[in-house]
RNA sequence: GGUAUCGUGGCCGAGUGGUUAGGCACAGGUCUGCAAAACCUGCUACAGCGGUUCGAAUCCGCUCGAUACCUCCA
């Protein structure tokens, strides 16, 4: 379907308003998401970014854009709080080299990437792999007056920048250029060599003992972090692009200073829109290992965590993250998830009570009906939702109204020729489109089924269970009913016969 | 300490100058041998204190609280 007629609006970082999104070339968007720094586990935040990002992604891509997604894999340059590198540390920690830390950890990525069904990206760059590139954008910014070289390391001249373009630097994080300026912290590192301390580091010189290092016209040293996703950008996207993406917490100084390493390269700004997406809490605080206030996305698949009271599955999580809106801080807690898990499985259901109507009548008497224009609206509403700055929660919303008039119709309480056909049809793919399509949600409620062994004894013990409710025999009937409920095997009883799911 | 964002019913969460968000929970009902499930109906909030306005939960101010950032955590 191609509906690039919608009016699309995005919230946008750069203004901090609310602006029609309008792509550099017609019919297509240029998309740049700051990846992960793969060093550990993936986080259940990390999940959240990426999840919005897929969404946001999948929803272009339905209004029939050509979307070129570009998301890096940060494999060099992110220094932890003590100067060492990330990929470094966790090399000397497990006596392996610096590249099978990346490598464990973006393998681990791609696979939670998998399992809660986010689309690859169309490039997956990583930074290690564009050592050139960043290079060659140091000299760039060099020969264009907005970096110098101290002792073999090369630091972004941020007054120089400033000077020449007022009003660039802090936009993104809203931050004023002469606040920047008079902060200072005592305890900055290698701040000696800099010229001014809110200067930061393109290029660094390497210290005795450091493992990931290349040759650069410098020195022997490596990028600075903020370096990749402005080279990989520009290399993949052009100097200019239409969306900028990642964690709110990445404004600043990353995304900043990005912004600036563009600017100071090619004078000119490089992504039109910047979105970006809150953080995820958890019991109302910040997640914190140290302070026990944290799960691991594995811990909340397993259920083995005390504050969980169960397994959620991906999807659950998922849906989750859709119920809110992705700038929303969003805090998790286990009756959300209760809640969040009923609400997908009564989703799935209504789904699929849906596509099983009647795909034709012959009954229908040819008017619009007040309930067809009803569900029409909700569905309009819907994609409203979607176009207002991708909002999932009034699109969920609205797909929940109408399963209110998919139970209606199904048990006749709204009788089928009240509703056109083509207006089932029409929600019958509605439905599908937001759901697997948009929302990206995969139906668990089928395969959680799975062992054709299971299914088979099964289908033998409910079969049973029938005869003897046959004769009126209950204790037989709620004998297997709690037997298989203390093994985890819940039975539903309805009119057309019993059915089971796990618990 | 500085800067920014936010504070919505039992819980999670949209939204916003005047009109039902939605989900979960809860209560009643239908169905049922009982129960569960499913469905139907009901439930009406916007941190506190001032101010602007015909009208504010929505705008402004203050207070309290939360979160993020402040040289490299999505």
């Amino acid at each position: 379907m191609n509906t690039t007629k919608r009016t699309l609006k995005i919230s946008n970082t750069l203004s901090g308003k609310k602006e029609i999104f309008s792509p550099l070339h017609e019919g297509f968007v240029g998309m740049y998401v700051c990846g992960p720094t793969v060093y550990s586990h993936v986080h259940l935040g990390n999940c959240r970014t990426f999840t919005s990002f897929d969404i946001i992604y999948r929803y272009l891509l339905h209004l029939g854009y050509r979307v070129r997604y570009v998301r890096n894999i940060t494999d060099v340059g992110h220094l932890t709080d003590d100067g060492e590198d990330r990929m470094a540390r966790g090399a000397r920690i497990n006596q392996i080299e610096p590249m099978e830390v990346a490598q464990k950890y973006t393998l681990d990525f791609h696979e939670m990437m998998r399992t809660l069904n986010n689309l690859p990206p169309n490039i997956e760059p990583r930074a290690t792999g564009h050592i050139l590139e960043q290079i060659e954008m140091v000299q760039r910014i060099l020969e264009r007056g907005y970096a110098y070289e101290r002792n073999g390391s090369v630091y972004f001249n941020l007054r120089q920048f400033s000077r020449d373009y007022p009003g660039v630097y802090g936009q993104v994080s809203g931050r004023i250029m002469e606040d920047l300026i008079a902060e200072s912290r005592d305890d900055l590192k290698s701040q000696d060599e800099k010229d001014h301390p809110a200067d930061f580091a393109l290029w660094m010189k390497a210290r005795p003992g450091d493992l990931m290092v290349w040759n650069s016209p410098w020195s022997v040293g490596f990028p600075g972090w903020h370096l990749e996703c402005s080279a990989m950008s520009t290399k993949y996207l052009g100097q200019t692009f239409d969306i900028h993406g990642g964690g709110v917490d990445l404004k600043f100084p990353h995304h900043e200073n990005e912004v600036a390493q563009n600017h100071g390269a090619c004078g000119c700004s490089p992504a039109r829109y910047w979105i970006h997406t809150n953080m995820l809490q958890l019991n109302g605080a910040k997640m914190s290992k140290s302070e026990g206030n944290y799960i691991t996305p594995e811990q909340l698949f397993s259920g083995d965590s005390p504050l969980l009271s169960k397994a959620y599955s991906p999807m659950v999580l998922r849906y989750y993250f859709l119920q809110a809106h992705y700038a929303s801080v969003l805090d998790m807690t286990d009756d959300g998830l209760l809640a969040a898990e009923k609400a997908y499985r009564k989703m799935m259901e209504v789904n699929k009570l849906l596509q099983s109507l009647p795909a034709d009548t012959t009954v229908y008497d040819g008017s619009e009906s007040a309930h067809d224009r009803a569900i029409l609206r909700h569905i309009e509403a819907a994609y409203e939702g979607m176009d207002d700055d991708f909002n999932t929660a009034i699109a969920l919303a609205h797909l929940n109204e109408l399963s209110s008039y998919v139970h209606k119709i199904a048990n006749r309480q709204i009788p089928l020729n009240d509703v056109s056909p083509w207006v089932i049809e029409r929600l019958k793919i509605t439905f599908r489109t937001f759901l697997f399509d948009i929302f990206g949600l995969r139906d668990e409620t089928e395969v959680a089924h799975g062992n054709k062994v299971v299914e088979g004894l099964m289908d033998l013990i409910l079969e049973i269970r029938a005869a003897a409710r046959a004769q009126k025999d209950w204790a037989t009937s709620d004998k297997i009913r709690d037997t298989l409920a203390a093994l985890g095997i819940a039975v539903k009883d309805s009119k057309e016969g019993a059915s089971w799911t796990w618990l």
